[in-house]
DNA sequence: GTCTATAACCTGATAGAC
DNA sequence: GTCTATCAGGTTATAGAC
């Protein structure tokens, strides 16, 4: 996020960009603004990106393809030591909630970015960002079908959906925290975090189908997806 | 959300903007187009209103106060009704959540108006919320601490943020719900949806405790906040 | 590739007639 | 209370010199 004299023009105006619509959003940060922050001239930005909205799904893209690139891999890394067998539903949500976890901590912009899409539902920018996610969701839906096969889709998806919403709203406001409730908390923990959040998802996921048994032999909690980053 | 002729302008002004903030946000709408869709003047903003941001700040009270009145009625209702004894962990979630989940169903509005303060953490308006916000979370976390005694109150606090976030999530990403996966879903049953998720939360809270007891003789989970409303 | 200059337009806010 | 007219300034985007 620092400007450096080697990063090229292009680089830096992505920089600024993904700063200042993270924090002010796309219609409230003005290319002029973004220019001096990258401290490159007004006219750079129509050069090397065709218009401000070329210049917004360039930022998001070099936000979330690495992300989702990180969850895929450790999703198949885990498959890979599972050695065929049906995951735990804990290493499936490790999969998806821990490089999440792990890019707030060293950038918060990519947590307030994913928040302001929340209010893109019908834009074009929505449609790309959902081709990304469209090719993620079925893979960790496949996983969580075999750990959990009782369960409907439908209802896995729901309730998956509405753990990672935890997440983002967690992440996002976490500023909340220390606003409502003094003390230290969860977030100042962030491996302390995850494990909880892993064991509350995995124990709400499971209570959707009260009879599964579950394999529960490669059971690893405290299992990190770090290593494989 | 319709303008109707008998309408002083003030209040199609309000209507006209709760409707275009909660789709663009503050800086992405105009007043040209505020005034275009209440139908009144340009000028009349800034008689009833003094500026913008006054604005803002009154069509966020008039969303947000009636909301927070009826939880904290909800939530008296529900004590009275306990007669003295703590309450369960789902009349609390109950109480927090039906009058939210309902004027969802009315008013989508709402939640996206509640997502777009995510992202104005430091401004004035970010501080007036919180000062509405901030007289309802120790009604209730005094009812979650009375609930569940052992577990602390910052664990307490942190975790029903989370499923806080769960539901202004999930109702805020519905479409997700049709984009990413076919057929039914929960949101269409909102009735449903609330039990199960106060179900969920309840399970999740408790699970904070392991040891806990807890007094479960006035457990009632079909109960409803809808009728004192 | 980088700059200046400028076009064409939209912004919030206000003064003053009715 | 409601209107027109207008202010000073900011917006994206582009044309053309270097």
């Amino acid at each position: 996020m620092i400007e450096e004299a080697t990063k090229s023009t292009s680089e830096r105006i992505l920089d600024a960009a993904e700063d200042l619509f993270a924090r002010q959003g796309f219609r409230g940060t003005s290319l002029k603004e973004i220019t001096e922050l990258a401290e490159v001239n007004i006219a750079a930005v129509n050069y090397h990106f065709r218009s401000k909205d070329a210049l917004i799904r360039a930022v998001y893209e070099r936000c979330f393809v690495p992300l989702n690139e990180k969850r895929l891999r450790a999703l198949a890394h885990a498959e890979q030591a599972a050695n065929g067998a049906p995951l735990t539903v804990e290493a499936v949500l490790r999969a998806l909630f821990e490089p999440m976890v792990r890019a707030w901590i060293t950038d918060r912009n990519f947590i307030l970015l994913v928040g302001r899409l929340q209010h893109e539902p019908d834009s074009e920018l929505g449609g790309f960002i959902q081709r990304l996610y469209q090719a993620m969701i079925p893979r960790f839906l496949a996983a969580l079908a075999r750990a959990l096969p009782s369960v409907p889709e439908g209802e896995l998806f729901f309730w998956t959906h509405y753990l990672f919403g935890g997440v983002v709203y967690t992440l996002l406001n976490s500023h909340d925290m220390q606003r409502f409730h003094e003390g230290q908390n969860l977030l100042d923990t962030p491996d302390l975090f995850l494990d909880r959040l892993i064991e509350l998802g995995a124990s709400a996921l499971r209570a959707l189908a009260p009879t599964e048994l579950e394999n529960a032999d490669n059971h690893t909690p405290g299992h990190s997806v770090h290593e494989v980053l």
